[in-house]
DNA sequence: ACTGGCACTCACTCACGACGAGTGCCAGCC
DNA sequence: GGCTGGCACTCGTCGTGAGTGAGTGCCAGT
């Protein structure tokens, strides 16, 4: 691997041309645009080296280079240095975000704004049910054999499910139960609660044993239980963006159709367990139809610890320093407002 | 205006080759496709006629004819009969819908079941909250200045907003304002709400009064005056399909950037205000972006009445029969599962 | 009123050649 | 040894031009 620093600069060069024209870039407009101190023909020489290398290719031979999925991972791991946000980029974030009256209106705001300042597609997860701890529960009478669910949790989300009852309750008995449960469960993280909610029912009066029952087996199977998680999608149109180069290819389809899964994209957010940026190119994704994009995605949530996630997935050919610089930026501004 | 019988029936045999091929289609394919008992020449001479009077169109000399919005206006209106959906259709549809369980899975489920059985791009209008009425309120103390104010509509719809308090407040004083707002409000429809809601602060209690005051306001501000209306979206990927055709316009940005506009999909539910199903087509649109489509809309709602709107955006070249069959059965059944 | 025939139009396809950006290699220079 | 200028070569792109065929419009005949 006899990368020196030059071949190292002449790579940046190239992604840096790539990404600003979207054309093949040759040897020639590369000494033109940038002072590399050297001629065309030495530039062609690490250009060579750089493609058996496996950083750059040809589109065709007798055309300009084009970095691959490992030339823009070697450029994001060491030659890309963190472009910091403009002060008018973070004061457009904030502007935008504090107006945001509920939790969903924080996600959504979150998700177009990251749509609109990084020019792709942006996806937010809503703040994780597992991750997140018991605020308060209620109970309220739909009829006399049905009962609202409701439950709120710190990060603000709310969920509601309606429960039919074994027989008809008293009033009285649904205070003394909601009682019950917000005694036993308030303040308690999500993914503690199935042993305590157990101990419910064998604790639970002989004639509310029936009720309780049926209210902990809702209780674990759709709030507990169920991964299924809520996300927001922005931006779709940037993939029109992504040049009548890929169009014509007609892959614009299958993306369009992964983005629509929501299994697919919950995936993408499956390791964030930090804040720190994770930026996966091209092949390295494991979603298949993913393989001709980038995803750039993080953890966000009020301090250090991480209850949801939000990125962006747009073409390889994408400025790193900025989009990295942004979602981020985001992030730590949503992860500021769940802090209330 | 002389359009005989033979004409017409020219024009749905332009519309439906159309439709299926994709084609412009000629005089003499259209004989041998069609039993219409005369000879390609005749036809041409129909077809003169037909361009004539702006039903169908060249799009260059000497290529076959496409019908133009004023064709396949005339074809919906008078030559396309209800296509019956399928036994297995309608099987589909309820297999597809009885399984969810809440509102919020009623609305995903249906909107993924139009996208894929009529391939187009689906949008569904959450039960409008103006359109339905109060089940109940619930008040749920999260501090002692801040209370989480939950609205349960007869729709099954679920609305909350954390109200910030001009003060702290007890835990009894809560009640009695949940007896209170429950006592005048529910049953009531949400656009007959604010006069009733006026009249609870005037005649609150003297101590009670800044904080009646204050729920009052946000129960206007955000819950009934609030025009924000949900929508669920799917089948975006089906757009890629209308044909590299228009992709090579790129006329598929505007599109996309339509849809993703609540804004401008609500108009299309403006006026709904039955269960018959609507038909936008192309120059027809009041949404300028959306001149290149077709939309096909409903409303849809227990029994006679209508919360809400559904249906579906597609190239004009679309199978209306079938499509306009489609969304009457989905809205149809929808209504009847709100119902319960 | 319909039909068969015929001349005409014009988008589409393909082959051909010119053009030029870009490369690889080599001999020479520092 | 590394860099440079020069040069031959490759190959995709663009423009031209002929050939093809689907489709039309019109007209004379039945």
């Amino acid at each position: 691997m006899g990368l020196d620093d030059r071949k190292l600069e002449v790579l940046r060069a190239i992604v840096e041309d790539y990404v600003s024209t979207q054309e093949p870039v040759g040897s020639k407009a590369l000494v033109e645009r940038h002072a590399l101190g050297v001629s065309s023909a030495t530039v062609r020489n690490d250009m060579a080296v750089l493609e058996e290398e496996g950083y750059i290719r040809q589109p065709h031979t007798s055309a300009g280079r084009v970095p691959t999925d490992r030339g823009y991972r070697l450029f994001v791991d060491r030659l890309s240095r963190v472009k910091p946000l403009s002060p008018a980029e973070r004061r457009a974030i904030e502007r935008f975000l504090v107006g945001a009256v509920d939790l969903d209106d924080v996600v959504h705001r979150a998700v177009r704004l990251l749509a609109q300042l990084t020019r792709q597609v942006a996806v937010v997860q809503y703040p994780s049910l597992t991750r997140s701890s018991v605020r308060h529960l209620e109970l309220v009478p739909v009829s006399t054999t049905r009962l609202l669910l409701v439950m709120i949790t710190d990060t603000g989300r709310v969920e509601q499910r309606v429960v039919e009852l074994p027989g008809p309750v008293e009033v009285e008995e649904i205070t003394e139960l909601r009682r019950t449960l917000n005694a036993t469960l308030v303040g308690v993280k999500l993914v503690d609660t199935p042993p305590l909610v157990q101990g419910l029912v064998e604790r639970a009066e002989p004639q509310a044993k029936a009720t309780m029952s049926t209210l902990v087996s809702v209780l674990l199977e759709t709030l507990v239980e169920r991964h299924e998680e809520r996300l927001a999608l922005a931006g779709t149109s940037n993939l029109a963006r992504m040049g009548p180069l890929d169009l014509t290819t007609g892959a614009l389809r299958p993306i369009l159709e992964a983005l629509e899964e929501e299994v697919i994209l919950l995936k993408l957010f499956d390791e964030v367990k930090s804040g720190a940026a994770r930026v996966r190119i091209g092949d390295e994704n494991e979603v298949v139809d993913l393989r001709a994009t980038s995803v750039v995605s993080t953890g966000y949530g009020p301090g250090a610890t991480v209850v949801g996630g939000m990125g962006i997935v747009g073409p390889t050919r994408m400025d790193y320093p900025g989009t990295i610089a942004t979602v981020r930026a985001v992030a730590r501004y949503v992860g500021e407002m769940l802090g209330h």
